[in-house]
DNA sequence: TATCCGATTTGACACAGATCAATTTGTGCG
DNA sequence: CGCACAAATTGATCTGTGTCAAATCGGATA
């Protein structure tokens, strides 16, 4: 393993407040390995024998019933993955398979629940983590329950255009599919109410997203802390999908109001 | 507070481990309080100063949005809930209110998070409780996307159904609004959906639920252990409503398979 | 550059569940 | 014992979303 994945691994929240020497113990039993795309890492029900951590690629998350298929989350470099189920010893709940070539450190899980007993800081990290990821998952479950479709996509959109400090136009961090079956919907169903939201202010391009007018997308998805976050701590290992790539355009197409302006009426 | 309460707080997992100092420097802090019936304990959005321990009666957890509410989980004597708000001292996700009389233990959130520095047995049983709780929710979920709402019913009730040792007969913990609820359907839907289970070995009579036929059931709603558990541990802290009630009629009404024979073919 | 294959979109249609309104049932309380 | 009110049921109807099928689009490869 590359000291320099080390040193990225190390900054996680879960691990940087442990002792070095502790930290040396559980990454000196890891392995390294890398993946083509689209190669199932993880079967659900298996017994979870390692904490996995994507450095390279993206994983996916999902689970399926009787042919059925969902996707839970997608995970980006670096983060940890099924933290809850090496923890405790048991099967898998989610599935995984990688999306695109992808690096994985996995780290046996019989050090990891030692390790809880060795040093507090750890214990305590993980403790974060294990809040904030229940967090993140009763939120989505919110947002499931409260919310119809389409509001679940303009949401979607309204945060994500906002998560960065300005601009209104970004390129969604998955394929349009995925989005859908995490926000709980058909593929056929996503492109139905992207076209719907046109007339609310929101420009789509392909991968590419212009929100143009975000207090009239504000209308439909009425933000809420409580079900679209952020935590104040900044875990973001969570249920759910990786960050938007913000990239203003150098001249935007569109008329674009400003994002500051929509974000003090977002709450 | 009565000894025989703080006994009962004593032996649930999250407790049971730690040091009885330590147990004494937790509860010596707490306050002890009696509801009536539909009081609200906590509004989402509030800081989480709490944890609370129901010891007598019930209380729900619901969340609203926009003039819609959902029941997220009822939570039964004696167990805990919040926890993750008030580890991570984050605004609480979810209301609360009480069902019927209601007596709970508020043990003030900082002192929680003092005693994880202190005592490593009890860092260790909220990590598993945390564990715990965020499996419980990402079944849920799974619940939610991958099963129709009849198959949820029927998932619900052949779960309840078999969770007790013998007999399929039983009462639904709750009102029917708030299965329906949390099982994210209306009441009038909730209602159709039991009529039409009758085809499928559902006998309804009230609040009393008996399953005449668990194998016509298991071919609506096939169960699986990654979504409809239970975990090997026995923490119950997660999303979902008490165990029902098993009572086996003296003299059953309708012909009644064995449910050990379903049980079998269950999983 | 031409080809291929999966992602996306579009259209027509079906259906699960919601909504609204009206009873009926059940239950706690005076 | 019976009133009062909420829970539960039933019926009629509406609508959001899924399903199936058929184009397009777009990006990777030869």
């Amino acid at each position: 393993m590359r000291d320099s994945e080390l040193a990225e691994i190390r900054k996680l929240p879960l691990f940087c407040s442990m002792a070095e020497e502790n930290f040396h113990v559980l990454t000196h039993a890891a392995y390294d390995q890398t993946f083509p795309a689209q190669v199932q890492l993880i079967e659900e029900g298996a017994v979870a024998d390692f904490l996995h951590v994507v450095v390279e690629g993206s994983v996916e998350l999902f689970a399926d019933w009787q042919g059925r298929e969902t996707t839970m989350a997608v995970v980006p470099p670096v983060s940890t993955f099924i933290l809850a189920a090496s923890i405790m010893d048991a099967p898998y709940l989610m599935s995984a398979r990688t999306l695109g070539r992808t690096r994985i450190i996995l780290l046996p899980s019989v050090n990891l629940r030692t390790m809880f007993q060795t040093d507090p800081n750890f214990a305590m990290a993980t403790i974060s983590e294990l809040a904030a990821s229940y967090r993140s998952v009763v939120r989505h479950t919110k947002n499931l329950k409260l919310r119809t479709a389409r509001e679940r996509l303009a949401a979607y959109l309204l945060t994500h255009a906002t998560s960065g400090r300005r601009g209104a136009s970004f390129t969604l961090p998955v394929e349009k599919r995925l989005l859908a079956s995490f926000l709980g919907v058909t593929p056929e169903s996503l492109s139905r109410l992207m076209k719907s939201l046109q007339d609310f202010g929101v420009n789509v391009d392909g991968q590419r997203i212009t929100i143009t007018d975000p207090s009239a997308l504000a209308k439909i998805a009425i933000l809420s802390p409580q079900m679209d976050g952020p935590d104040s701590n900044g875990v973001t290992t969570g249920i759910g999908l990786p960050d938007v790539n913000l990239e203003p355009k150098e001249s935007p197409k569109y008329p674009i109001k400003t994002i500051k302006e929509a974000k003090l009426s977002l709450f």
